[in-house]
Formats: C-alpha cells, structure tokens, sequence
RNA sequence: GGCGGUGUAGCUCAGUUGGUUAGAGCGUGGGAUUCAUAAGCCUAAGGUCGGUGGUUCAAAUCCACCCGCCGCCA
C-alpha cells in the first residue's frame, strides 16, 4: 500500500552558512525521504530558512543592509549548499512569509480562545544608545560570585554559576558597550501547563525515541512553565495583533514555517493544504537536532494542539556532530562550511560516510578524517565502484556490449542479494542507516568473492559465452546493490542507471532480472578521496575564520570595558610552554609560490639545519625583504603537508592576517639555532 | 551544581529478554593472484567490554558509587 509522508528538516537561522554538523540532519532527513520515494510512496519534504529575531536584526544592520534583504540572501546560499549536496526539497520556503504570518495569527488566537495567553510584567535591560531591548545574551557583565569579567547575563563560564541578568555587576551590551537601564514591561505568556495530559498522551504514543522521553520525564516532573512568546519592538518579526509594538518571539513562529512551506507548496501545486496537514491521511515527521528537543516536544505539539492541528506522528531527534573526537572548531579547521566542502570534494563521499554511522538514537557522529578516507576508498570505491569496474567493461570491450542470461550458481547468488531486502527496508525505515550499511557492504563481499572464485577474466578467451553468464550475474548484482545505495548515493545511482540504459530503478525492481540487453559503456562510479584534499579543505577553513574572528562586531562602538580581539587563553604551564621549541632562524631563501596568493615558501637556516617553511605572509611582505632576516620560528611543530609541499615550522608574526602580518625579529646578537627562552 | 545520554580491539562501530572460547569493517602482518580505481581473494595477530564494589550458578549486559566525554537547565 502506498502511503504518504510530509517530512521536515529542522530551519537553519538565517545569520550564518550551511556547515558539515547541520548537514547530519539534512543528509540523514534526505536520505529517508529518498528512502520512501524508492519504495514507491509519496514523500513530500519541506524545509524553510528561519528569518526571524534580534541577531538577524543585527547582523544586517552591522552589514547596513534590511533584514529582508539578508534574509533574502542567506536562503539562497542555504539552498544552493543544500542542492550542492544532493538534498532535495519539495519546498525550500522561508518564515518571513504570508502563509507563516497568517498561522502565527491563528495559532495565537487559538490560544487565546482556550485561555491559554496570559500577561504579565518582566523586567528586562533597555539600552538606551542602541534603543532596543536586550536579550539576556547580549548583556555582559562581571559574576556576582565569582567576579569574573565579561560573562553573559545568563550564567558565568569561570564559575558556572547561575544568576539573573539583574544580579551583573557593571553590566554593559555586548553590542553598544553601554550600561542598560532596567525597565518594566509588559510580556505574553502561553501556558503550557495546560497541555500537561496531552503531552504526556503524545509521549505514550511514541511520539520520541526513548532516550529523549526519559529527557522528557525530566522535564514534566520539573514542571512545565509559562512560555514567553512576545517580544518587544524594535524587533524582525510578526505584529502580535491587538498589541502595540510586540512580536512574536522567532521560536514562536520558526516551527510554524513547516507549515507555511507546505501551505505554499500545496498553493503553487493544487494540492489542499488542510487535507495533507490536517487529514490524516498523511503521515507527518520533523527530524531534529537534540539541542531544540524542548520546543520540538512540548512548546511546538502544545502551540499545535491549542489551535487544533494535528501534532506529528514522531519526532525523530538525532545527536550532533563533532570532528577527530572533538567539537568542530574554527581554529583546529574542523569548521568546515557546506560552501568550502564541495570546494575540494564529492559530497557523495559524505552522505555514503554519514549513512555509515548514522543509527536512531540521539549519540554524537564523529567524523573521523581519517576513517573517512579509509571507509570511502575500502568501502564506496574498493567494494561497490570496484566491482562494476572490473566486471561491466569486459562485457563491453569484449563481448559485444551485451549481457546474456544467469545460470544457477549466479541466481543463487542473486537470491541472497533479494533476500536481504525486507532487512535493509527495515534499517532504512528505522534509521538505522548503519545497519543497512553494513548490510549492503556484506553483500557486495559475496559479490566479490563470487567474482574472484569464477575468475572470468581468464576465462573469457576460451568460454565467451560461460563468461558472459558469470558477468551477467555481475551486472544484476551490482544492479541490486545500486538499488539499495540509491538512498545514500543518488549520483552514483544516476551512472548505474545510465550504464544500464534504465529508467530510474525502484525497489520494486529487487524482483527483476536484467537479462538478454545491450548495456553502454561503463563510466567510473566514484574516485578515490585523496587525504591531501582533506588536508587542503582544513587548511582553508583555519584561513577563512581568521578575519571573522578578528573583526569586531561594531567597529565604531568603543567597549567601556577593555576587551582583546583575541581573547586570552587558558592558562599555560611553564611545562607547556616549554614544549613549544622555539628557535632563532635566518630566512636563507624566500620565494612566491605558485597557486597561492598569500603562501611563501621560505628556507629557514637554524644553523646546524635547515627547514622548509610555508607562511602566510606573501600579502604583507615580498620574498627580497625578507631574505637575511631573523625571525623566530616554532621548531618542532608537527609537519603539516600542504598543496605545495611539506611544511616544517612556523614563523611567529602578530597581525589580524592579509596586509597586517608583523613578523618578530631578534636584536643584533642573536644567533641562527639558538632557542628562545 | 541538578538532570539526561554515553564509554566494547590502533580507528569507527555491532552486540537481541544476563548464557559456551565477546563480533564486524577499516588499518597492520603473512600468503596466493592480477580482471579491476595500488582495487579484489585467503589468512593471522589485536580487547580485564571506563573503574571499583554488589546481585547471580552465570554480567559487556542488572544494581550502587566513582571517573571521562556530549548535552539540557526553557
């Protein structure tokens, strides 16, 4: 029976790019609508840019342009990241629209009409310079414990402490560096409370996965509070209607944006929104990152349940992403944007790696460079892309382009790869990705063992015709496990396809034979990943967070309170900085390298030996004025290979990067190789 | 700090209701091959299942405490 699905991906905010952690979920969200469109049902999948809120209003005014005009902006560049990476929307909306306006309104008075709107005063910091309110996060302060200076209005990093934004000492806005006033005003609450019994009803229907109930248990036993759903001008969003100067808060109307995109899609596709929402003959889906499981399972089915829509059949909440281990970080170049990615390499490699780890439950996904590498080159290329390759050509070059038919031993073979379907449905129905992974990796082993054991290559001059029913049943196995990829790797999908001279496969087609057929010449599935390229990636992503990071975020406000553009570090041992070798060096040679507008590649005399360097200084300094110098370099830094060559050092300059690089010298005296104390 | 999640071979992960010698892939060593993208096949080595204590005939699995990591505290 077919049946039909509404899927949603969590928004992206609209103040910043598309990088490998939100992919997780789009990619793991994409995969499973894929899933069911293979399966044959209908699957719509809809997603939004989330528009609005105080730092989309910021940004655009620091880069003194309309928040619509920024919010315009990032969708696009959302939306192509995303279409970069194979994922394919039905609707890519966006909440600053008709459609999310209008279910904002009725949602409200739908709360309304059952009483469940109250107000009340908070309150809250005022900046009279910038003439807005402040959120507690762009108030800063020194604890009220610890004395710590710079915390955020919420709670202290040093001490961990929790306090009010009330309680800073000398509070000041991160954003004007002056002191807020504290003013009364009045704040729209809506009582969650009152949906306690219909939560819990959702929660024993299975609404969650397990371990995000317990979270859930949590929080019921805590009790459920009132919920701030106002905002007071200036703000980027809705009008409540009847209020002056109040708005919607943005996480008010950022889930109602799934329905405004599927509103627009109905509109635009003669479809009857309320019957594929509201029906129940859809069946509805939001996948998740942990981190907004709060609004996701009881403000968003609460705010639903108050108007009367319906509530999503389940949530499907993942964990987050780090890299080698550990948090994505601008500076380690963990950091990597959608953008940078696609730069230097296929985005099938990272669907194919994320399907591999991904399971139902809520754990974190490492991304591992270096098993990255290893699983696509053993696993996409050595087992799947390998096996087409050493079978489809010969049926080309050598027997006349066509396939004949499959003997016994071969279906038998074939039968083990059909029978492995309803598993891998299965795994893919549940998300247990990895499960259909390795699954499917399993079965292009036997298949590989299958050719290996019948040998066709020193066959095929004596027996042509045994050896075109031993590739035959080679083609219909790597017919069968495209199909099972398809999901994962609709590219490389798309080549079996053409290869095969095929209309789009089907699960359906798990239950044919491809026999008796002429078949195209075959083109190469997928190229290895070179780990240079991932280095070269890495690299570039430390490159591109540098002048964010040193660029403040107002320019013309001077802070009250003396702040570094690069904050300090933790503190350092003199055991750890002694690890730190560093060395007196003269630049005996220096020279432009070619490919790279801001590398030069210098040769560093230590005295006893010498070292090849890359620096990237070429915006600041030409290579004839730097040769002779005396410099300071870290001499015992890991060698890093890059594009160009080894790299085996560092030289230390200051500077926030490009033209303003100022390199440390060394007064007269100071000998090549000696080290700096 | 409170709470939730999590911790299994060098790496990434499976381990069903507690039940023989704890598995897979990658990586590493050895072997036989050479059709294929230095891919594929055969084979070997590798683990006190985070720690301690407990329940049990039996614990990776259940319980308590501790340690590490991730997150939430609206």
């Amino acid at each position: 029976m077919t049946r039909k699905i509404v899927v949603t991906s969590a928004l992206p905010y609209a103040n910043g790019p598309i990088h490998i952690g939100h992919l997780v979920e789009y990619l793991q969200t994409d995969i499973w609508v894929r899933f069911q469109k293979l399966c044959g049902n209908s699957c719509l999948y809809f997603c939004a840019d989330d528009t609005h809120g105080t730092p989309v209003m910021i940004r655009a005014k620091q880069e003194g342009i309309t928040p619509e005009q920024l919010i315009e902006r990032v969708r696009g560049e959302h939306l192509r990241d995303f279409t970069g990476f194979g994922i394919e929307f039905d609707n890519y909306y966006s909440t600053h629209s008709p459609e999310n306006r209008q279910f904002s309104e009725r949602i409200y008075q739908g709360a309304k009409d059952r009483g469940s709107i109250v107000k009340r005063g908070i309150e809250q910091a005022y900046c009279e310079e910038d003439r807005m309110w402040l959120p507690d996060r762009y108030i800063k302060g020194t604890c009220p414990k610890c004395q710590a200076p710079d915390q955020y209005g919420d709670s202290c990093d040093v001490c961990g402490a929790h306090y009010r934004p009330t309680e800073l000492i000398n509070p000041y806005s991160s954003l004007s560096g002056k002191t807020p006033v504290w003013k009364n005003s009045t704040h729209i609450f809506f009582r969650l409370s009152d949906y306690e019994t219909q939560l819990r009803n959702l929660m024993d229907a299975g609404y969650v996965q397990p371990q995000v109930r317990n979270k859930m248990e949590e929080w019921f036993q805590a009790g459920l509070k009132d919920w701030d759903i106002s905002r007071d001008g200036p703000y980027f969003g809705f009008a409540i209607p009847g209020e002056t100067d109040k708005y919607f808060y943005v996480w008010l109307d950022a889930p109602i944006g799934y329905m405004a995109s599927c509103k627009n899609y109905c509109d635009r596709n003669g479809l009857d929104f309320e019957r594929v929402w509201n029906g129940g003959e859809y069946e509805l889906y939001h996948f998740i990152g942990k981190d907004i499981m709060y609004f996701h399972a009881l403000f968003w089915p609460a705010t639903l349940l108050a108007a009367g829509y319906r509530t999503a059949n389940k949530l499907f909440v993942h964990g987050f992403l780090t890299v080698n281990g550990q948090k994505m970080s601008k500076s380690k170049g963990t950091f990597i944007t959608a953008e940078t990615y696609l730069r230097h390499l296929d985005p099938e490699y990272l669907r194919y790696y994320y399907a591999s780890k991904l399971a139902p439950g809520v754990d974190d996904l490492d991304l591992s460079f270096e098993d990255f590498v290893f699983k696509v080159n053993a696993d996409l290329v050595g087992k799947f892309a390998n096996l087409a390759s050493r079978s489809v050509p010969m049926i080309t070059k050598k027997l006349g382009g066509r396939v004949g038919r499959i003997d016994e031993a071969g279906r038998r073979l074939l039968a083990a790869l059909q029978a492995a379907k309803d598993s891998i449905v299965a795994d893919y129905e549940s998300l247990n990705y990895s499960a259909a992974v390795r699954t499917i990796v399993a079965l292009a082993d036997e298949c590989n063992q299958y050719v290996d054991n019948h040998k066709p290559w020193s066959t095929i001059d004596a027996d042509p015709e045994g050896t075109r029913t031993v590739l035959t049943t080679v083609v219909n196995a790597v017919r069968y496990l495209t199909i099972y990829l398809k999901p994962i790797l609709p590219g490389f999908a798309a080549k079996v396809e053409t290869c095969l001279e095929v209309p789009p496969l089907t699960i359906a087609d798990i239950a044919t034979v491809f026999e008796d057929r002429p078949i195209r010449p075959f083109e190469r599935l997928a190229e290895r990943v070179d780990k240079d390229k991932v280095a070269v990636m890495v690299e570039e992503s430390k490159e591109q967070s540098q002048p964010a990071a040193s660029t403040p975020a107002v320019p013309e406000a001077a802070p009250v309170v003396p702040q570094l553009a690069e904050p300090l570090e933790p503190v350092c041992t003199i055991e750890d900085f002694s690890k730190v070798d560093l060395r007196i060096a003269r630049i005996a040679r220096a020279e432009a390298v070619e490919g790279a507008d801001k590398l030069l590649k210098l040769e560093l005399d230590l005295g006893a030996l010498n070292k090849q360097v890359f620096a990237g200084i070429a915006k600041a300094y030409t290579p004839e004025q730097l040769v002779g110098r005396l410099v300071v370099c870290v001499a015992n830094l890991q060698p890093r290979k890059m594009r160009f060559g080894v790299s085996d050092g560092m030289v230390l300059a200051s500077g926030p990067g490009g033209k303003d690089v100022f390199l440390l010298a060394a007064d007269s005296g100071a000998q090549p190789g000696q080290r700096v104390h």
